[in-house]
DNA sequence: TATTGTTATACTCTATAACTATA
DNA sequence: TATAGTTATAGAGTATAACAATA
């Protein structure tokens, strides 16, 4: 185990350095990084409860809450209660959210294609690799702390 | 390139879960990550500058501002003004600061611990290496709405 | 003229704890 | 009893723009 620090700083400056050329770039669409993710997330599904959205952007409940005011302020989201089970809520994009993320999904383009372009194909796979291996060991942890261990299924 | 959402998202969930596994350890002794990080960074010097820290732990002169006045009212940290620049201020640990960074490198053993564990040492090089060029890939972009490339002699 | 830091201000994300309604 | 989401509340970090003092 070389300097114990490098590693943590790394991985603090790269992820600092992509969420605010994301913010940066996303300015003018009046969109940050993280409603980004969220509506990234919302994208790829037709709906999601808050809570499954929560786990997908490794939110609080609180916290995806906040978030969706903001962004139904906007009308990018909307969120209806649930046909099965009365205490939850689908989010869904209406259709103003979906060319939103189209949109910053172009907008985005050019800083994803920096980051992908500093590492080859094969170095690219290992370096996501190792960020879901360090997501884990650190996951780990946390399982002890927290109470349900049972629904993760997602 | 395969999917390109993939790399992004895992460097997310690697730097939220060790961010957030670090304020949770961290409460106790009542230090943020991110200050625990200020702290560290005025741990290898006498002193610096808060120019000089803005740079090392990424953050805007008015964030480090803000932080180093919450650091101040706990006595951890304290701020001169520089012999030299009569603009400038240096600042540095206090020794109370300095056994809380101590208490602090403790507290956060076992999760350096985890992360490194989840990679081989040749890994550990390589995962450093993949961030810092991810870091300079995106920072290449930035130097182009800055004002100053000029003064970056740290 | 450029730089260091301050001030005022505002916003987003975050988290906790107590709560309601439903399962 | 447990879960989904809300509410109230608070705090940290972030950023911008205008500013004073100094280089």
């Amino acid at each position: 185990m070389q300097n114990q620090r490098e590693l943590p700083i790394a991985l603090r400056r790269a992820y600092l350095a992509m969420h605010r050329s994301t913010d940066h770039v996303f300015a003018k669409y009046e969109v940050t990084a993280d409603q980004f993710v969220l509506l990234a997330a919302l994208s790829d599904d037709q709906a999601l409860t808050q809570r499954q959205l929560g786990l997908r952007i490794s939110s609080d409940p609180s916290t995806v809450r906040a978030m969706l005011v903001l962004l139904e302020k906007k009308g990018f989201v909307e969120r209806k209660s649930h046909a099965a089970d009365a205490r939850a809520k689908t989010v869904s994009l209406t259709p103003a959210g979906k060319r939103k993320f189209n949109q910053l999904w172009k907008a985005g383009q050019k800083i994803r294609k920096q980051m992908y372009s500093a590492l080859g194909p094969d170095e690219t796979e290992q370096f996501i690799e190792f960020l879901n291996r360090i997501t884990r060991s650190l996951d780990n942890n946390r399982e002890s702390h927290s109470k349900s261990h049972t629904t993760l299924k997602i």
